[in-house]
RNA sequence: GCGGGAGUAGCUCAGUGGUAGAGCAUCAGCUUCCCAAGCUGAGGGUCGCGGGUUCGACCCCCGUCUCCCGCUCCA
């Protein structure tokens, strides 16, 4: 099976099994927008929870929040978001590039000059010594068809850059006649504007709207309440502030499957340093989150650092922790160095001083920043996409497997009687009653024994327990392991602490060594 | 966004210009079984959506939406 077979079929078993739907299915989807059915939501819960508790409950230094989606829209010209993602882009259709529109037609204007300046050199050569270039600018025709030519175009590009549709731009690449450098035609699709926010309006439109936009990261949230967080929770440096929610995104291109979204959710972290301290801090949070991710036993391998080259506007060091994801190694989390970009930006825009006094030190500065951004649902692909298994089983018999760690796992026990009478259902509630205060678990008593086993393997429930008539006589159940597929013979009231032992974090954050 | 491919039941897929099929799955009942395959019955699809051609379209044509692959893009 190829890698590309087995993603497809990983996005099938997804919908079969209710981890993930199509948004808006019965109404022909919405594209690069998903839904997590019943298994995916409590798979990506646990995912949150095992961020969140090694962040937060085992960091004393680090605290969360939980910012709205919707803020000031000062704060996206403060990050840079509104000037550095709102182009006029334009495609040659032969060449499939992509240019700036905007870009296309200055470097026009510019190369006016240039023809200008050659028409000049060209007379200078004719004239030697009596050429007036002034003179010459101000009278050859060509160079003033040229210049008028050029003036024109400026003016007009000047308007249409302030106009509403952008139809007047692609006229004038069409009238000057530009064409794309790679292929030389001028097969050229519209102009589209390439808005990476979503925005809409707040209040109503009477008393005068206010664009707001929809977060395209979670971080600006925790900076511009940076003071409210280490003032109230008299938080000292070095110190970390957490977050999980949604970010928005309009990709012009949102593909692979949950890998790329136009809504998704980040699990971020921002921790607060000293200036000149970051790199040691950026070095240190690179380690402990590969630790986190290795934790989970997928391989090591599978597992690799991704150094930036080219660099954020933001940033001064930055890596990707990547996966081997069916369609090659991808970027699952970013560790960046963001320095006191963003707190000094905002300190600007807003006038508030967000400035930390290092009692230490005895000085004021505004603090640098490590930031670790991981995407949730580039979590979720990633461990969907290491849990996926077909097992060929002796007897020529096959089944699919989710070889789900335990403790992230959806369903954590199935509860199932061996028949569905002798009052072996009564049993299978108990036990049920017992446990499902503290784990979700889930009761079968449909088809044969050995078909409810593979229902569960297929969404990596890791126990089932089995009811039969030595139950009612010992209180003993069969407890079959989804990896192995052995059973084993556990007292009933034994069944808790032994799902404890497994699908507990602690064993996992152990291995972290924080 | 460009190019290529696809869309028929929950899943995997047949199908023909003349009123929609199979296997699996689901549900009910029987069977009482420790690794998916027993028996009986039932439910479920305006064939992605819209338009056109035709006496008649799941089938032919056009448009559109969604998904997949490549390019492109990616804070």
């Amino acid at each position: 099976m190829t890698q590309e077979e087995l993603f497809k079929k990983l996005v099938a078993h997804c919908k079969e099994y209710g981890f993930v739907f199509p948004s808006s299915e019965i109404y022909d989807g919405l594209a690069a927008v998903y839904d997590y059915g019943q298994n995916g939501v409590e798979l990506k819960n646990n995912i949150k929870r095992y961020w969140w508790d090694s962040m937060v409950r085992l960091h004393e230094n680090i605290v969360g929040l939980d910012a709205a989606i919707f803020m000031h829209p000062r704060i996206w010209e403060a990050s840079g978001h509104l000037s550095a993602f709102n182009d006029p882009l334009i495609d040659n259709k032969d060449s499939k590039k992509r240019y700036r529109a905007d870009v296309l037609i200055e470097d026009w204007i510019a190369k006016q000059d240039d023809k200008i300046q050659k028409e000049i050199d060209k007379a200078k050569k004719r004239f030697g010594e009596t050429f007036d270039e002034t003179k010459y600018r101000q009278t050859s025709p060509r160079v003033l068809e040229i210049a008028a030519k050029r003036d024109e175009i400026h003016t007009r590009f000047a308007a249409e850059m302030n106009a509403s549709n952008l139809e007047g731009l692609r006229q004038i690449i069409v009238d000057c006649e530009i064409v794309c450098p790679i292929s030389g035609t001028r097969n050229w699709t519209e102009v589209r504007q390439f808005n990476l926010m979503f925005s809409t309006q707040i209040g109503s439109l009477a008393e005068g709207a206010n664009t707001v936009y929809l977060r395209p990261e979670t971080a600006q949230g925790i900076f511009v309440n940076f003071l409210n967080v280490q003032k109230t929770g008299r938080m000292k440096l070095p110190f970390g502030i957490a977050q999980i929610g949604k970010a928005f995104r309009n990709e012009i291109v949102a593909r692979q499957f949950i890998f790329r979204m136009r809504e998704f959710e980040q699990m971020e972290m921002q921790f607060f340093v000293r200036p000149g301290e970051e790199m040691k801090w950026w070095n240190a949070w690179k380690q402990t989150r590969m630790a986190w991710h290795r934790a989970l036993g997928f391989g090591d391998e599978n597992y690799r650092f991704h150094d930036h080259e080219k660099l954020a506007h933001y940033a001064n060091a930055a890596t990707d922790i990547e996966y081997n994801f069916p369609f090659g190694f991808k970027e699952v989390e970013g560790i960046h160095s963001r320095t006191d970009f963003d707190l000094s930006s905002h300190q600007k825009f807003s006038g508030k001083k967000l400035q930390y006094f290092d009692p230490e030190t005895g000085e004021s500065y505004v603090p640098y920043v490590v930031e670790t951004s991981i995407g949730v649902d580039r979590m979720f692909l990633q461990v969907m996409s290491a849990a996926y298994c077909e097992e060929a089983l002796e007897g020529g018999d096959s089944r699919v497997v989710l070889r789900i760690p335990a403790t992230l796992a959806p369903i954590k026990v199935a509860v199932m009687p061996l028949v569905k009478k002798d009052g072996l259902p009564e049993v299978a509630q108990q036990i049920m009653d017992d446990l499902k205060f503290d784990y979700n678990v889930t009761y079968d008593e449909k088809d044969s024994i050995g078909k409810r086993y593979r229902r569960q393997d297929a969404v990596g429930t890791p126990f089932c327990v089995t009811i039969d008539h030595q139950t009612l006589e010992d209180q003993t159940v069969t407890v079959r392991h989804r990896d192995t597929m052995a059973q084993e013979r556990v007292a009933i009231n034994a069944l808790h602490a032994m799902v404890e032992e497994a699908v507990s974090f602690r064993k996992l954050f152990k291995t972290l060594d924080l």
